[in-house]
DNA sequence: GAGTGGTCTAGACCACTGT
DNA sequence: CAGTGGTCTAGACCACTCC
């Protein structure tokens, strides 16, 4: 076995036993390379080894550390229905509970939003999504949360509405009215349409250098991106949205609510079980 | 900016635009570097940067190729209700509709399934999940199915039932009644427990090499792990599941019903809106 | 057996951190 | 300024694939 891999391998073992705690220096290169009796070439692929596994933090000029894994956000998906009952709620109840806003513990002060409306022309991807004609016009929403002092993003997706389904309100299609009170929920409700369900799907992406350094975020870490499309009450898909979030800051919670069985369901009774 | 790295984006970009179609052949290391006038091992370091993105495969004497992608398979994870609707049904349609079970594709005769049960003591971590002490038995079931050509891991998971809740019934006791036709709900109820609502929980981890290797997935893949718990009309937590997927090859997939507005709702009126 | 990637040596210089 | 990691050179040998 190729002694990088040794050397990864051992130290790996070390963090995943504890006897690394994270934030703990790793041995320096040249002392792995003496006590390997290797080239330094070889320890330090080694420490790369376990870096783009996500196990170990590196920088020039810095000690490699076990790296210190970032606090899961709980990303709950179960406040649509909420977002509907508050359609129906008066502007001033609705100005009162925002969406919730993920910002990895960074206080809402620390943080710039912006929200950006283009009008697109549907791919071939968006066609399918929403059935329609590819090159139909779309509204295209871009939404992205940074931090103010590290400039690191802290949310970012991209949502859709067909533009014919909401043209009939001009209020709709100036993004300076953004953040609008109760949401897309609400602002589909001006144009009378009313959703039935939303649909997620969810898969792991890996993200470029570009986007590693947009988020601040490290070697080995994926992306977590979830297409949500709401569906009205014809069936008709009318908002798409792509979220993006890092993969090691994130916990997706999502619940099934079952029904009760019948009161006139029999006690189990095994002799009666064909 | 590192030369590996000016290497690295321009093939990326190459990938990204089309030019380099997946399961097309990189340039080798010998032509990347007299092309860039470097010496070898930058070259290759450009290419192991695209393995550990995921998106270059390679191997000892084959030439680097652009990744194939494999195709996802969607996780839904909205059947419980239907297994709950099973579990009233007489044994013979029980056993006539099993869980989905997932295959990557490779039909079902391909695949080698196996259960085991054991009995443990409750973690911290567990009996923290099902609200009892730590140290607690609990009974671990173990499910593993492997393609029978390459060995590999096509599903994995491992289940926790407190034994004090099934211990009345010794039919549950035995591994050898697996796979028990209506799956844990229908086990549950033998032991007159109804379950309510299910929870789980979304996380991406970093799979270790040896992980790698049972599931033959490549540099640069990680894996999602779903927690998914079982709460019955008590509201107590009485089954726990973590299982785990290959991210590249899972698409996660959960929708939210609404509740419709009353027909009593007045049509949108912008002159009504405070 | 030719071509190719994987591992490795033994150095060198530079950029960055922390004192 | 010393310590350290990041990048790079110019080779060498071996393991593996494919013809």
């Amino acid at each position: 076995m190729p002694v990088k891999h040794q050397i990864a391998d051992a130290l790996r073992a070390q963090i995943l036993m504890g006897q690394l705690a994270p934030g703990a220096p790793l041995p320096t290169i040249e002392e792995l390379s003496s006590q390997w009796r290797c080239a330094p070439l070889v320890a330090r692929e080694a420490l790369d080894v376990l870096k783009s596994e996500g196990r170990v933090s590196g920088g020039r000029g810095k000690r490699a550390t076990v790296r210190v894994p970032p606090k899961r956000i709980k990303l709950s998906t179960g406040w649509v229905q909420e977002q509907k009952d508050l359609v129906l709620q008066p502007r001033s109840v609705r100005s009162h509970r925002g969406a919730i806003e993920l910002t990895a513990g960074v206080p809402i002060d620390a943080t710039i939003s912006t929200h950006k409306y283009d009008a697109v022309s549907a791919t071939e991807d968006l066609a399918l999504e929403f059935g329609i004609k590819a090159g139909t016009e779309i509204q295209q929403r871009t939404y992205e949360m940074v931090d103010r002092e590290t400039g690191h993003r802290l949310a970012f997706s991209v949502s859709y509405i067909p533009l014919a389904l909401i043209e009939s309100n001009p209020a709709l299609l100036d993004e300076r009215n953004e953040p609008w009170p109760g949401g897309h929920q609400h602002q589909l409700y001006t144009v009378g349409i009313e959703i039935d369900h939303v649909t997620r799907t969810l898969i792991a992406v890996q993200p470029t250098p570009g986007d590693r350094q947009k988020w601040g975020i490290e070697q080995g870490v994926s992306m977590l991106q979830i297409r949500s499309r709401s569906v009205d009450i014809d069936g008709r898909v009318v908002e798409l949205s792509d979220a993006l979030y890092p993969a090691d800051r994130t916990e997706v919670e999502f619940t099934e609510n079952l029904r009760r069985w019948p009161d006139s369901h029999q006690a189990y009774d095994s002799a009666a079980d064909d």
